[in-house]
DNA sequence: CGTACTATTGAGCGCTCTCAAAACCAGTGG
DNA sequence: CCACTGGTTTTGAGAGCGCTCAATAGTACG
């Protein structure tokens, strides 16, 4: 059982200007004015060490939280120090959106290494989205966008088969990478094996074995944590992935 | 495939006010003049025939669903003829919020058995909870509800056997009927076998052995599509239904 | 009453899990 | 530097759950 420590936000500055703005706002037009005061609600915290919590399941919500660099993954503990893996989060990729129904949060959020998290009370989010439509639609696509993309795992969970999965898994990983400008092909895993498996509902033994396959396939190289994509159309294809309705995948 | 049928909403007022308004505000205290406001703003349809559609994969979004009475089921087609079912809904139970995200619908709603429908126009929600704060909050809670339900099964497909999974799923419709206040030991399953499966990530030959395995254990007796709880306590254990944190389960 | 669909039941197979062991890696302290 | 330790990853062998294929039975509807 890991100990318990409890982080605490100063509200120091750091050079980073739109990191949370681009997960909430980028894609419609807020004028520099409603951008200010958006700006002014993110509070930037010091940066997070692998193992810290940035909130535990059943606390009380107060803040949802964006990913500057780094990496978090969101679980459910279980009974017996069990848990599901809910997803990994990458940098611009916002978290905590669950805790707004009953008020507290139903998963924990764990950094998974050295991360650099900005800070968003969802109060005076809310406050602010009253007086400015924009914002508040968009608060809304950013909640129904999680929908969506849980209702796409649940196909994964569903009907795809081990290596359908773990290919979606690095095709989806790449992607969402591509979207930060950072290398769609070569990339680390900030994730253990188990955590994946963990995630895509296999045993470990079975993500170890779908990776060396790959690789002897040559789909891709892999070296401990690290991935090289050599055929992506490859992967794709072990993936499944259907050319047809791509359009509301590449939303925000 | 399904004849595509397009169908007409008329504004027709029946005799049914609190039906969408349940879903949307009951939870939270709105005065009886927002309430007012609210209901002008819910259109009430004819009743739908089992197999018409509420909407279509890709169509224009412009409303969101509430089910009266009967049940629906949301799915995304895939390719050649195959499904994904994503949900079964219930008397009072929203659907339409994965369009939001880019403003038409990523899965279709089906009719499962003649059902009354309320149609909500979102443009028109949206304007109305910009001046209401705890509409605003409210919608917020919805959209988050559904967040935290997709979690919870995406548990259910990732770690949990055939076994727990159909009796998680009998439970879970058990609970739903019962806050409408039907029965929660003796209902009428609208789905078939099929769909369950599907929805289950199981085959449907599957779900038939189980229901005849449930039913030799004398946990429910089950007549086609007649199902009568004999014991909740032990369906409750076949699911791995876990009493810590129910908490969150009871939500609105 | 025939047709089409849905559900049930059986038999066999395969994918993935479990169990087990070895290899590898990271950190610690001698 | 190296041995020691705990954790992670890899690889192998076997078993079981749930799928597939197939046949029968039951139900709805014209």
């Amino acid at each position: 059982m890991t100990q318990r420590k409890i982080i605490s936000f100063e509200n120091i500055r750091v050079a980073c200007r739109s990191c949370s703005l681009n997960a909430l706002c980028l894609p419609m037009g807020l004028s520099s004015d409603d951008i200010e005061k958006l700006e002014n609600v993110i509070k930037r915290s010091r940066p997070l060490q692998r193992g810290e919590h940035l909130f535990y399941s059943g606390e009380h919500f107060h803040s949802l939280f964006v990913v500057k660099t780094g990496s978090v993954k969101t679980y459910t503990p279980s009974t017996e120090g069990g848990e599901q893996v809910l997803g990994f989060h990458l940098p611009g990729e916002l978290i905590g959106l669950d805790a707004i129904n009953q008020n507290f949060h139903s998963c924990s959020a764990r950094v998974l290494e050295t991360s650099a998290i900005c800070e968003i009370p969802f109060q005076r989010l809310e406050e602010l989205a009253s007086n400015l439509p924009s914002l508040q639609h968009q608060l809304y696509r950013l909640l129904s966008k999680e929908i969506v993309e849980e209702a796409e795992m649940l196909m994964l969970l569903g009907k795809r088969s081990a290596e359908e999965r773990l290919a979606a898994f690095l095709v989806s990983l790449s992607q969402r990478l591509g979207k930060r400008g950072l290398s769609t092909t070569d990339f680390h895993l900030s994730m253990s094996r188990h955590e994946i498996g963990n995630y895509l509902g296999l045993a470990v033994e079975t993500v170890s074995r779908l990776f060396s396959r790959f690789q002897d396939e040559n789909f891709l190289s892999v070296d401990r944590k690290h991935v090289k994509i050599l055929s992506m159309p490859g992967l794709e294809t072990l993936a499944g992935i259907t050319p047809d309705q791509p359009s509301w995948r590449e939303s925000n």
